[in-house]
DNA sequence: CGCGCTCTGTGCGGAAACACACACATTGAA
DNA sequence: TTCAATGTGTGTGTTTCCGCACAGAGCGCG
């Protein structure tokens, strides 16, 4: 799977379906639905019923924990390597978090019940969904660890390479604002990390429009979180090399 | 399952085997294998190899991420409720964490093998582990945003509480030094946060002893996580009461 | 008893992030 | 072209937590 060559409509550009056997991606493909993911949808709010997962292609989806105050937090991402709503198959029907469209794009979605059926057929989609859970737990861990203890400036390298990796180009379409949301801190606090970035020449923004300049620069600052989670999902996911 | 009558050696005081219908229990039984586990011990560190897994009963371990300068922080805690080494039956046999004993007691293992077959029987105990690891999803999820936005004095409540939950009576064996690293923050900030508790008449401490006099106390100082990860645990895991 | 170890209390300076306020720049629509 | 909306930059003061240093308090042990 070439970034360049990633196509929105073709369920193989989602390395989970990518990975699958013959005979199960046979199986699968009649009842996967493409539906476009544009910025700011919804996929499903804390406590919603599940009725579908997607397998984004092109978008990215953050989980998002909201606070009673209004404060929120990421606590992961998925992009084209994954899927929305592990909720379903482990037996749940709903989450206490939110998945959001981070950055738009298309995905397929799969009726729930289907999911099910397939999972329990106990074959290499369930073993490929359980291994794909455990690198969202570790990704998850870190996140809190970093949440923790690293500052601004670091968890923006890590957030804005989380981005890059799911991305077809080094533009990302986000405001200051929304990546202060996903962070947990300030708005001002990003314009001032995204500055320093700026002024180092890391990379370029204006209005909601950031280009990625040089991103072995960005590997240089971002603290050891975004390794371990790319490390931990190569380890469990070892046939998707992309991320 | 009683707190107060619960025994150290009986299998059933971990809620997760009490639970399971009776063909799968005396299955499992002549498996498992009483282990103490006292205050400190490493079930296994970042890395290992994973051979075994724990049903603690009377013991609670805490899963704790540590970053390469030495920091550390919690992001869940097992007791009787629980198991530890979710990786194996997920497809992983190591973890990016470690496992350490944070109140001693005892548990019973299992062998990493048979709880695999276990798992691939795709009964009771297959679901039941699915939706445990789920409940745990939510516990890290929250201690990632509860990390973010939250006092040191709300969250030195919600440890409180968690370890109240799994434990026979309110004393807790646990130096603030120690608490601060679950947390991960400073230990003096541990000492000014439950200075004010103990001024405030809900808890009181010496050197490594901890009261908890008033549990509504903590209760009403507590920020909303810990009763969000208590909810989500009563509904995923509906048979088992005490938590 | 007295010594040493561990655990706890406290004070001070500094760094990071917060809340709030407001100015400026870009953009797109009237 | 003007105006309003949106996005970004900056300043001030405050809070929280950190790092360090050290003092005291309880406990075990020779």
């Amino acid at each position: 799977m070439n970034k360049a060559s990633r196509d929105f409509d073709n369920p193989r550009s989602n390395h989970l379906i990518n990975v699958l056997p013959e005979s199960e991606t046979q199986r699968l493909f009649p009842s996967l639905e493409l539906v476009p993911l544009p910025l700011g949808k919804a996929l499903y709010e804390s406590g919603d019923q599940l009725n579908h997962v997607y397998f984004p292609t092109t978008a990215i989806v953050s989980l998002l924990y909201e606070l009673e105050n209004g404060a929120s937090a990421e606590i992961a991402v998925v992009g084209n390597e994954g899927i929305v709503g592990i909720a379903l198959f482990m037996g749940g029907d709903t989450m206490p978090n939110r998945a959001v469209v981070q950055s738009e794009g298309h995905g397929y979605r799969l009726k729930g019940q289907l999911l099910k059926q397939e999972f329990s057929r106990a074959g290499a989609f369930q073993h490929l969904l359980l291994r794909y859970t455990l690198a969202m737990l570790a990704q998850m861990a870190q996140t809190a660890v970093c949440n923790r203890h690293h500052t601004v400036d670091q968890q923006l390298c890590r957030w804005l390479l989380l981005s890059l990796d799911r991305l077809p180009d080094n533009v990302l379409t986000m405001t200051q604002e929304l990546i202060a949301n996903m962070l947990g801190v300030r708005r001002e606090g990003v314009t001032e990390a995204a500055g320093r970035l700026q002024h180092a020449g890391l990379i370029e923004y204006s209005r909601g429009r950031i280009t990625v300049l040089d991103r072995p620069g960005l590997e240089a600052r971002v603290c050891e979180c975004y390794e371990v989670v790319r490390k931990e999902f190569a380890r469990l996911l070892p046939d998707i090399k992309a991320i």
